[in-house]
DNA sequence: CACCTGACATAAT
DNA sequence: AATTATGCCAGGT
């Protein structure tokens, strides 16, 4: 089986979602702008790939608008309802509006 | 190298 | 809240 060679971006993606910490949670905007990149769907793509799962917690990346975003190539559906649930577990709080809490999201 | 897709963002309706 | 339209950049074919 044959394992592709991670690109430099992907990496740097990697990097700094493996170091949001538990109870905050980072947006694909804020990926990107971070590894110097204006592109908040280069990141998305970069995690959909699912790198190395537990070890980056994509779960913990979110929209700029408190949406989930997607979740392993879901955009909805059971697989996203999984990824509120663990942010639930993990201290993370939603609004009425099934949306994470601005407090939790890293600026 | 050119074209198409996509886990986005922002503004307007 | 939801939906539509446009801009953006990297990766795959």
């Amino acid at each position: 089986m044959k394992t592709a060679p991670p690109t430099p971006f992907q990496s740097k993606v990697y990097e700094t979602v493996r170091h949001v910490p538990q109870s905050m949670v980072a947006t694909y905007s804020l990926i990107a702008a971070r590894i110097g990149c204006r592109s908040p769907r280069a990141v998305g793509q970069a995690l959909r790939k699912n790198p190395f799962a537990p070890e980056v917690p994509c779960h913990r990346v979110i929209s700029s608008d408190g949406s989930l975003g997607g979740f392993f190539g879901h955009t909805g559906g059971p697989e996203l309802t999984r990824k509120r649930r663990l942010l639930e577990a993990e201290g993370v709080r939603f609004d009425a509006w099934g949306k994470v809490l601005p407090e939790h999201i890293l600026s």
